[in-house]
DNA sequence: TTCTTTCATGTTAGCGCTAACATTAGTCGA
DNA sequence: TCGACTAATGTTAGCGCTAACATGAAAGAA
């Protein structure tokens, strides 16, 4: 034996090398080697420096797909979110990755786009690599998808909601109530002619109901709702269709600053405090974004980052509560 | 005692059903069932409905570790980034999904937070389950991932730089260019004092080095340079640490918006054109943000979902050119 | 008829690893 | 002194699936 880079059957040559091989190298048999790599502490220091080193002499990268075939542990985690770019979602798979990743679990992640076919094929896609839990935005659109993670039987955690049926776990907050605190607000600052504008995904729709009721029981006319295209930044455009409105909640930033935007053009913003906007603009989700125009955006505030690690949580831990609210903050800044 | 394992019809009794479980129901052999699910087309209609409605009966998803771990394929993709929340990068991983997740690959997302430590354990990790192609942000920061990468023998694409060396295939711009391209437009707009914002992450020195290379090319006094932290929307103090810039290069959007926040404040903002401000200030990255807000944002756009998709193309293809430049595009609105 | 081809299905032998159980020395208390 | 234990390593038998080859029946081709 010479050097440690490039010797017969090493480094770039052939296939990539095998537990057996580097027994072979060590004089050892490759459970010990296999011991070597997962539970260093039952191999003699000797044994192990040599295993050690002949794993470094041959670029020994441990193969765990076999690992997790015999093993029935794939130490992965499966995500399903709607959409990562351009999304707060990313702020919860950001959070579940930095709780997953250190403990040696891989995630898996794929995007429905907000397509209930596409998400039961991309749940179905997840399955099949025997992750050892899923954790999703949402819950399934439908009933197939449903069932696929009921007979899973691994832990499944719904986030961004509070579902009243969950399939296992939860880590979210309460939709509906924070289109009641928004109307709520509103409603005590003195507005009268309300809207929503959003999207029509179920989380959506919950804030839009909050937000319609208690517009109701305060005895103001029912609120206008106009349904954005995602991706719409069309909400510039939003004022024009929203003649006589004095108060917009805006199902999440994005759509909240575009629509500031048409304000803008329109005249309708002030630099000053909330009482002397036009027209009250509120977000959801607190972008940092939010605090850096003028006016500053008044929002829901979530955080993202913190339903990711606690659906992490609640993925490595079977016991304990199983439903975790972690509620939302309405911040108020210049904007409404 | 007797039979453990799931009763034929019954619902999720107890391990996962096999396929040769499926394939007993449907009195073929296991092979027979194994082809209907990967190449239906090579099994009689009446055999494939036989197993079809067994798959049916007993839940069954296919097993993809067992599969990968006997074909050889895993159909995976591993994907790192230095950090997903918050980041254009999000677009990149968005784009290279949609690629690829029609085509049965999954993506094995990794972050590696700009850490180089944490850099090389995650391609370790990602390397372990035998990911068909490697796609990251960049390139390796250590010797040692490198060498991890180069002896993988599967394609690896470095995206979001165009490398003098690159390990296979490359999908970026040309940062330097970028820095260059801003640098001179600030020239001939008669500005005399600048400064750059940004991180020390390579890509961020590049576009830096760019910009103050062609500033000292047209005989203007070496430009300043601000290293922000990450996440430190502190941009927005930034300007108290600039006296007397006029122009201001920020390395990603979001510095520039903050920036553009903190000039607010002092009063250096304009409603007008980029020839009334003051001070000029260009970002890089096009966020959708930058044309919401007042006055507009200046930019290099990026495509990062194109970088994405060829990146992915990159990955399926062997042959044919490795190295695609996406350039970019200096968009000039109101605020520089 | 007899040979060849095609189609549909089956048999066999692993992929690279690990669980579960040996096995072999060495240590130790009474 | 001896069984009882511990520490270090090995043996065996798969995990659930697929590649590669084998088989048998039906349908032409000559």
């Amino acid at each position: 034996m010479s050097s440690e880079l490039t010797e017969p059957g090493t480094g770039p040559t052939g296939a990539a090398p095998t537990l057996s091989e580097v027994a072979k190298r060590a004089g050892v048999s490759s459970i010990t080697v296999s011991r070597v790599v997962r539970m260093p502490d039952l191999v003699a220091p000797e044994t192990r420096a040599r295993v050690e080193q002949a794993m470094r002499d041959l670029g020994y990268i441990p193969n765990l797909v076999a690992g997790a075939l015999a093993s029935a542990r794939t130490n992965s985690v499966g995500v399903l979110v709607p959409t990562i770019a351009n999304s707060i979602f990313a702020d919860t798979v950001q959070g579940l990755s930095d709780k997953l990743e250190p403990l040696g679990f891989s995630v898996i992640l794929a995007q429905s786009r907000y397509d209930a076919a596409r998400e039961d094929r991309m749940l179905a896609a997840l399955l099949s690599r025997r992750p050892e839990a899923i954790i999703m935005v949402g819950s399934p659109a439908t009933e197939d998808g449903s069932r696929l993670l009921r007979n899973a039987r691994i832990p499944i955690v719904e986030t961004w909601d509070l579902p009243a049926n969950p399939i296992d776990a939860v880590a979210g907050f309460d939709n509906y109530k924070a289109g009641v605190a928004v109307a709520k607000h509103l409603v005590a600052q003195g507005r009268k002619q309300l809207a929503f504008i959003g999207g029509d995904d179920p989380r959506g729709t919950r804030r839009w109901f909050g937000f319609r009721d208690e517009a109701s029981a305060s005895g103001l006319a029912e609120p206008r709702r106009l349904i954005l295209d995602r991706k719409d930044s069309g909400s510039v455009a939003a004022h024009a269709r929203l003649p006589g409105v004095d108060a917009v909640f805006a199902a999440n930033d994005a759509h909240a600053i575009g629509f500031m935007s048409g304000l803008r053009k329109a005249g309708l913003l002030r630099d000053g405090p909330a009482s002397a906007q036009p027209v009250a603009v509120i977000g959801l989700g607190d972008l940092e974004m939010g605090q850096l125009i003028s006016p500053t955006l008044s929002t829901i505030s979530v955080h993202g980052d913190a339903i990711g690690r606690t659906a992490a949580t609640l993925t490595l831990e079977r016991g304990g509560e199983r439903r975790i609210d972690l509620g939302f903050e309405l911040v108020l800044r210049d904007s409404g």
